[in-house]
RNA sequence: GGACAGGUGGCCGAGUGGUUAAAGGCAGCAGACUGUAAAUCUGCCCGCGCAAGCGUACGUUGGUUCGAAUCCAGCCCUGUCCA
């Protein structure tokens, strides 16, 4: 069984599409994963994730140890079985948590003691812990144990915070080799941090291959920096990764930054834009986003797309959506979700096919000129008779 | 017919002499959301004005007072109970 094999098998300028191979399934990148923090990824059943196109979804650390308790998932046979969810799984370490519940936690060398959300109660997670939760929950790819800083901070408080997490990626992979069976068939990525500094990303990027990864990922963006200098960052940082594996820009983003990480050589995605915004009324199309709280949609008998092949848009229309969402009701945040799912997953297919055809720029060029057309914010596409 | 209770901005509902264009909630109108403490959060929400400000406004009419949504009187209306 191959535990884990990254083919490339096109590139057109820095983008690449191939697959990675792993026991329960193959990933198509560029890949876009849903998030699924607590097992679930909210307001959708896995089912219909997958109909959506996914190849694989994410689990969290942090909130799944804290609830239902990693050793629970393992008595009840792991991650996979509990949420009905058989394919590939990727769970992050917990690192993302440590800035956003920044004011529950303390940070040493160690690792993070986490007051709980949930009940105050203390928990450390240390890299040898975090592997250990995540071989708990069965996870296929598991990333390993890092600090996520604001952007916001001084050059010298990124270049200690990412040496740490270079010590900890170190600790990570030392932890998850020694982790038997699951080690044997499970990937492990390392996680590059920097911020926007080139030198201190090109340190990072050598750590970690020296220490070796299946996969390599970009973190610490999207963390309030902004698109500019996000894509500036990008402009040199896959370039510092190894070729021949893949690069996951973690947490990442908006259609428009799908798009143009991808022109810059990055393989995989995640991001709870679109299942948060389909929560909150916001749908993604190829002409830029709808906020479906908004009156002008109140007799628009049109899709939310025309060209969107999802379910939602099959069948429901945005008049329907319109009333769902300011009637609160739990169907209109699982149809957005979905809608907003298969409209990401379209996205990365359409990249996937331009990038085999040998014509992602112009495809990226059409993308923005529709995307931010502002056809999708100005009116609807049919009235009502 | 009588006795109580009450009539506040689209709705519900605080306020009970001045700092009240009037709390708060809902509805409405917009905005945000990026390795999920989020089916969440933020702003606007009487009219005119960019603003300062001006004009209207707490059932209604009149009165007390320097000043009234707040006190007094008449009237109108609503609810409950009694006949």
């Amino acid at each position: 069984m191959t535990r884990f094999a990254f083919t490339i098998h096109a590139t057109d300028g820095k983008a690449r599409t191939g697959t990675i191979a792993m026991r329960r399934g193959e990933i198509r990148t560029p890949a876009f994963m849903p998030v699924g923090t607590a097992a679930t990824v909210k307001a959708m059943k896995p089912e219909s994730v997958r109909a959506t196109g996914a190849d694989i979804i994410l689990g969290n650390t942090y909130h799944l140890m804290l609830r239902p308790g990693a050793e629970r998932v393992a008595r009840l046979g792991g991650l996979h079985g509990f949420m009905n969810w058989p394919r590939p799984i990727l769970t992050d370490s917990g690192g993302y948590q440590v800035m956003s519940l920044s004011e529950l936690r303390k940070i040493t060398e160690e690792g993070v003691t986490f007051a709980s959300h949930l009940d105050g109660s203390r928990h450390l997670l240390t890299p040898e812990r975090s592997m250990e939760i995540q071989r708990l929950l069965g996870s296929d790819i598991v990333m390993a144990f890092d600090e996520c800083p604001r952007a916001d901070q001084p050059r010298d408080v990124i270049a200690g915070s990412m040496a740490m997490s270079m010590r900890w990626a170190q600790r990570s992979r030392d932890a998850f080799d020694a982790g038997g069976e699951h080690a044997a068939g499970a990937a492990l990525f390392g996680i590059q941090q920097g911020a926007l500094d080139e030198g201190l990303r090109r340190e990072s990027a050598d750590a970690l291959r020296a220490i070796g990864f299946d996969g390599y990922a970009i973190g610490g963006l999207a963390v309030g920096e902004g698109q500019e200098a996000m894509f500036a960052t990008l402009d040199f940082a896959p370039g510092q990764l190894p070729e021949d594996r893949p690069r996951y820009l973690m947490g990442v983003g908006k259609p428009d930054d799908l798009v143009g990480a991808v022109e810059r050589g990055v393989d995989m995605f995640d991001c709870v834009l679109p299942s948060r915004s389909g929560r909150n009324g916001q749908a993604f199309t190829w002409q830029g986003p709808l906020n479906l709280r908004n009156a002008r949609h109140a007799e628009d008998a049109g899709p939310l797309d025309e060209r969107c092949a999802c379910l939602t848009c099959a069948s429901y229309s945005r008049a329907y959506l319109h009333h769902l969402v300011k009637a609160g009701e739990i169907l209109g945040a699982m149809l957005m979700t979905e809608h907003n799912l298969g409209f990401y997953q379209q996205l990365m297919q359409a990249m996937r096919d331009a990038i085999v055809a040998g014509r992602f720029a112009a495809f990226a060029a059409d993308f923005r000129r529709d995307f931010f057309s502002g056809e999708g914010r100005r009116n609807g596409s049919r009235r009502l008779p």
